[in-house]
DNA sequence: AATCATTGTGTAATCTTTACACATTAAAAA
DNA sequence: TTTTTAATGTGTAAAGATTACACAATGATT
């Protein structure tokens, strides 16, 4: 960071001291806001809270807080999903900021959007989080603040992400079926896939790890189950999937 | 955004006015960093600044600002463009934050980092802006700051989004022979490429308008110059390259 | 025992990507 | 003026990736 231009009035005074320097910067509230992806009955959710906000009474809005003077943004991001949903290490990557100056009813709020993906069997509400519940994202209409913006711009970066790499894993129990990996990108994508070619391409992916276990109490010819090797991608992407990740 | 958990003792004193909520909130200093790319004699490079810290004596950093209170980050990287190279109207991306505790000998910064591709001829260097000059990103060592980290990140994007949208036409002169567009893509990725294969992939990509004309002053035989369709890769970028840009 | 719903599987056609060589042109040198 | 030089301009065959498509096998249900 350098000052702005005109520069020729700094030169006269060069400010030496780096604390006198930053001291002088205007100061921002700053956010993190989460879209926490799930998947169930064959619907990709979105986890939102009720707003605390009279403006946006009866409103739903995105899982965020405000950064602590101490924390990356990235991490104020992990601790909202800790807090918020019992877990960690899950799956998480920054979008965007989001800084129109009339964007929160307060006053000037600047947010940096997270989007994760995470196992919701694995999750378990506290107790005081009544005001807080799975959405359907296709029924999702209005939010709170800019939050259905905020929510698109994840969703469609989610969509480019998972063509690219095997994200959806996340959003899957340890054991799942094909069809139920298959169902998940359709619901992700907003697409038909062919059976045949998805099952094809996920196995010389070489991901999956054959369980020899079955589909229980399903109405129909059980499929088999799968785990997805993480170790093996995690060793492999570069090779998959190009330079960086 | 919501504040954090714990949530129960917030519902006895239920904040109804977010102004008084956003006031409650930590500040935060937020600039903005540009990682400008230009090409010239067949090579990527970067405009820096020298740093005006001492703590940063003689190390060269990106150029960037402090944002305006009223303004969004992308206006701000804008404005940063605007005053450092004269131009508008360019390319610009949001890449990510910037937010390690110390990494401002002053306190706390939090940065977003934004990059953007500019035609190099195009620009004139202010009179005032004598400590600013293009330096060949190959040969970029040490910055102020943690500028390296964030140069290096932009540009593995720069690399990537450059394989999926025809964004090296940025740094072009407006009319250009294939073999220059090629030197530029070969630079940017750092590997060589098939020129016949290249031309093909260009040509069947339909967005290279045949001037007629040829180069003048090579000492062999002249290529022929071609402008960037710019209205039709804007009508065709949704068929082209999916579903956002 | 018959029906139902879903699993599991292969191949041919099309499209995309890669590898690769020689005649043509204008400038520069002889 | 001729020769040399250094680049431009061009096509095809092979390999790989993607798409379209149908039927037998299985277990649950009736």
């Amino acid at each position: 960071m350098n000052r702005s231009l005109p520069l020729i009035e700094e030169k006269g005074t060069l400010i030496q001291d780096a604390a006198e320097l930053v001291s002088s910067y205007p100061r921002t509230a700053l956010t993190v806001d989460c879209v926490i992806f799930g998947f169930e009955e064959n619907e990709l959710k979105v986890l939102l809270i009720r707003s605390d906000l009279q403006a946006y009474h009866g409103l739903w809005t995105l899982l965020g807080d405000v950064v602590h003077s101490n924390e990356e943004l990235g991490d104020a991001a992990y601790r909202v999903l800790r807090e918020r949903t019992g877990l960690k290490n899950i799956f998480l990557e920054e979008v965007q900021t989001f800084s129109t100056p009339d964007r929160h009813p307060g006053g000037r709020v600047v947010t940096a959007a997270y989007y994760s993906l995470i196992n919701i069997r694995h999750h378990q509400l506290r107790r005081l989080d009544n005001e807080v519940h799975w959405h359907n994202l296709k029924t999702i209409q209005q939010m709170g603040f800019d939050h259905k913006m905020i929510l698109d711009v994840c969703y469609q970066r989610l969509q480019r992400r998972i063509q690219e790499h095997p994200l959806g894993f996340n959003l899957l129990p340890d054991k799942f079926s094909l069809r139920e990996l298959q169902n998940l990108y359709e619901a992700i994508l907003d697409i038909k896939l062919d059976r045949r070619n998805f099952r094809k391409k996920f196995f010389s992916m070489d991901f999956l790890i054959d369980t020899e276990e079955y589909e229980v109490d399903v109405p129909h010819r059980p499929g088999k189950l799968y785990k997805f090797n993480f170790e093996k991608y995690q060793k492999n992407q570069k090779k998959w999937f190009g330079i960086d990740f």
